[in-house]
DNA sequence: GCCAACGTTGGC
DNA sequence: GCCAACGTTGGC
């Protein structure tokens, strides 16, 4: 079981709108970037992730689940482009800032710091727990 | 709204 | 194959 972490605009599409789709969940289409989708393409079905606000927002808010492994993106012809579905799992009783998260030293490491751009991403094991204790979730 | 960081594209 | 130009993302 490994964990990640999915950023998305809530403008464009927020945790509201996952958690609409309920267990039947949706594609996470869209993505055009080769480390993003390689990353979706070691995700296994049952592999959880964060659900994170861009912009405006900058917060972990929810869990996720994988409930598709990476297959063709149907929003798109090009053959380059693969994604899987997710479905929402719960939310946090308390979202977890960027600010939060980058207060704290054993989150330094996090793609999320590291690599802001990148939508995507894996997360640690330990990185998982800590920030599941910020959030109150459990 | 601005700008830095990064990825992609295309000319050579 | 290199690199400049450009577009996009996302934090501030």
């Amino acid at each position: 079981m490994r964990y990640w972490l999915f950023k998305s605009e809530p403008s464009t599409w927020g945790w509201s709108d996952q958690v609409a789709k309920g267990s039947v969940g949706e594609e996470w289409d869209g993505v055009r970037n080769y480390q993003a989708r390689n990353t979706m393409r070691e995700m296994k079905i049952g592999d959880l992730g964060f659900f994170y606000h861009s912009q405006s927002e900058k917060a972990v808010v929810g869990v996720v689940e994988v409930i598709a492994e990476s297959h063709p993106d149907s929003t798109t012809d090009d053959e380059r482009w693969d994604c899987v579905d997710i479905k929402a799992v719960g939310p946090f009783q308390t979202p977890v800032t960027l600010a939060e998260i980058k207060a704290d030293a054993r989150l330094a490491e996090m793609v999320l710091v590291k690599n802001t751009r990148l939508s995507v991403q894996p997360v640690t094991a330990d990185e998982w727990k800590i920030i599941c204790e910020m959030g109150g979730y459990s």
